[in-house]
DNA sequence: TTCAAATAAGATAACGCTGTCATACTGCAA
DNA sequence: TTGCAGTATGACAGCGTTATCTTATTTGAA
């Protein structure tokens, strides 16, 4: 492997002092500025007793010669790197997408770097990849996201290095690090209640992949609302699903096959709705006329498949926002957030028909 | 702003050779090893002039320590970095997602890590902010994806800092870097052919987002495969999209409100596919039977919509690890790869009926 | 043999920052 | 007037690597 080539090879032979084109050291700044090193320094990490008069000049001499600090020296030489990272197993574009977009924002914000790494859970090496991402980039702090927040392994490597830690959504061990989340429960609830109210009596449910706390969450809080509505939970009309569009297919077809198939289902992931439209399109019944569908998350897909799907909105990208949040104000602080979550009603769903 | 808290507060008091969790140095290796310090950096870099037996005693020591260089005094002290950057400008999480994933494997493979920064081309403060990633990071290669591939002033700028540069699938100053990309011009005619083949003589075509050249070459394809078999182009079936699914319902509402509307439509993204279907369903227009519809891209969202999309599959991962490794091979050494495309026939096309 | 080249290992100086300590100058209460 | 806390700056030693130079030792061709 030949690697990278050394950048260095057309220097013009036989000149001594050539007008190099080099980065701008902090050193290059002091004397520009006519201050010490510290005093730049300083300035640059705005601390305190700096006068007004120093830290103009300072400032001007950063931005007369474009000098950006390196992150390798500052790490180093510091206890910090300024770097945070993102763990995850998750297959879906849509959710990792606006999770980086999230976390991503906000480091731009504190002038901090996320590190996105993603990992198997199944893996055996995962503690120890996990372990190596941290000791070499030296990170400041972890987010994690489900279903890698459920790692107990995992959870302990990092509580062994004492850093920082923040789940998203995390399902085992909810006091042991910093976490934001979303209520799972109430909003299966607040979808399924939404489809009683259309008259729905028999709602098939589709479950997430076993992974994900959040799939036991979301099937409790539809039991939940059958039960306030006097409506007998039917472990028929539970399918085992795995988050994915084959899932729904698959259910689509064995709750339409019952004796009394359902007049609405509800799958816990857009996917699966996607999944129970396709199948049912096929089967040639009419959404939502002789079947309401409703999906879980808000991703992307809810809006491209027709009809567009009613489903709950899952805010990825704050969470993600939040993450970091918890990160970058209380580090080693315990603190929780719960964000909320939406119904929203598109062409999938109607009222039961007499 | 608190920010993160120091990480070190919590040491027992009053205990001076207190065994701190402290992470290994490379120190400590040469130390249990029994070398010197420049003979573990020859091990870890796989420099020559090692003996067997150095080698062995040095990898023995770094397990045991489960010692981990640390990135950021290799960074300092060496040339090289060993990480690269992906800048995008790309709405799309399917494709960013498959991009970062085939990129990240590639850079897996060779130990170096994966700077993703997304941007805007359109904010003035681009080419600064390029410059500051590069300086910050001591970046030792850059991977850019259409459209930021395109942007003069952001070319030049890496050109300046004579940084190895891998483009995906750019469109102008083709020589002027290394690059990867597939041929859209073939693609598309082949879309069009097959179309044509299906007897369909009036073939709409929605055109991508005019920042993208590959919207452009595309319709070159499209025009091309017309021509060849002898049918006359047609302006007025030609849509100008975004490559959104708006884009799609939009083409789709004004090709069939044509006086002689088209048989099929060929959109040249899957969300405009997708926008197509959703439009065409509301106004009861059967697919495949009525109207053949294709897309481009094969994301996700091709087999999620119903009927599933024949479109032409664009190996996005398969770029990503390409651009890769032209990066991490050749550095600054020119070098272009082109991958195979591939037309996948789904549901959503049919003969043209009689 | 004999000496240059190839091989193998180490000592030590950077690399560009931050942390620590030292220094000096301000007030302002005693 | 003294002194001491608060304010403002600088000198200098690391941080954990790689690069450069130096010092053996071995190899192989003359």
């Amino acid at each position: 492997m030949g690697e990278m080539r050394s950048r260095d090879d057309d220097l013009p032979a036989g000149c001594g002092a050539q007008a190099r084109m080099t980065r701008a050291t902090i050193k290059d700044v002091s004397r520009v500025a006519g201050v010490s090193i510290k005093t730049v320094s300083r300035v640059l990490n705005k601390e305190r007793y700096v006068s007004d008069d120093m830290r103009q000049r300072v400032e001007e001499a950063v931005a007369r010669l474009n000098y950006h600090p390196s992150q390798a020296a500052r790490t180093l030489a510091g206890k910090r790197s300024f770097q945070i990272g993102l763990i995850h197993d998750n297959p879906s574009p849509y959710y990792i997408f606006n999770m980086q977009a999230g976390v991503g924002q906000r480091c731009r914000e504190a002038d901090f770097r996320m590190i996105v790494q993603p990992c198997d859970i199944n893996s055996p090496g995962l503690v120890d990849d996990i372990g190596a991402l941290i000791d070499q980039a030296q990170l400041d702090g972890i987010i994690m996201t489900p279903p890698v927040t459920d790692v107990g392994t995992a959870l302990a490597e990092l509580f062994r290095r004492k850093i920082p830690v923040v789940r998203v959504q995390p399902g085992t061990d909810l006091t042991a690090t910093s976490a934001v989340y979303i209520d799972n429960v109430q909003a299966a609830d607040d979808m399924t209640a939404y489809l009683i109210s259309l008259g729905h009596r028999r709602i098939g449910f589709v479950t997430g992949h076993g992974n994900y706390f959040a799939s036991g969450q979301r099937l409790t809080g539809y039991r939940q609302a059958l039960q306030r509505a006097g409506i007998g939970f039917d472990a028929s009309l539970v399918f085992p699903g795995q988050f994915d569009f084959q899932s729904g297919i698959a259910a689509a077809e064995a709750l339409l096959a019952l004796d009394q198939p359902p007049t609405a289902i509800f799958a816990s992931s857009d996917e699966m709705a996607a999944g129970v439209l396709a199948a049912v399109h096929r089967m040639g019944i009419a959404v939502p006329r002789q079947l309401s569908v409703a999906g879980f998350d808000d991703t992307d897909l809810a809006q491209v498949v027709w009809p567009a799907l009613t489903t709950i909105h899952q805010p990825i990208r704050d969470l993600g926002y939040a993450a970091a949040d918890l990160l970058l104000e209380f580090g080693e602080t315990m603190e929780r957030r719960q964000l909320p979550h939406k119904l929203i009603v598109r062409g999938s769903t109607a009222a039961l028909q007499g």
